[in-house]
DNA sequence: CGGGTGAGTCAAGTTTCATTGACAAGGTGC
DNA sequence: GCACCTTGTCAATGAAACTTGACTCACCCG
């Protein structure tokens, strides 16, 4: 399971922290994501999706 | 977090333990994604989403 | 040289997801 | 009657997700 959301953070020139508070969840739980520590459960994914306008598909992929 | 499993496996006349079985995990685990007892992880609800062919957001619903 | 920010990581703890094994209740059909 | 299947649920366990707090390292800027 990989993410674009390194990117997608990079085009809106926030910082991990900024994400974070922006999904209420930790700066480390977003950082473990970016670097593949672990997979978001769904209703975290599902507020990454909303938050960048895009279907969960088009952000997380199969690997 | 709802869901249209149940929707889904009565269209296709399966039992939770044909959805279980396709899905690899337990029966348990899909009747309690059924009955609202958690969400899946992300590896699974990919693994849902293929299996019915649909995308993850026509499959799970924000509550 | 410091001070600040961003990123990566560790330890330790709680919550959520998923497991096996078991049991009860309802329906079907013989 | 009773065998069988499906669904729902429980307890106990383990793994994965997420937390707070702390620390290091690189980078930039004054």
């Amino acid at each position: 399971m990989k993410n674009r959301l390194k990117v997608l953070r990079a085009e809106r020139d926030w910082s991990q922290g900024d994400l974070a508070e922006r999904l209420q969840v930790s700066r480390q739980s977003v950082n473990a994501i970016e670097t593949g520590k672990y997979d978001p459960s769904l209703p975290l994914a599902f507020r990454i999706a909303d938050l960048f306008g895009l279907p969960i598909e088009a952000i997380f992929l199969r690997d």
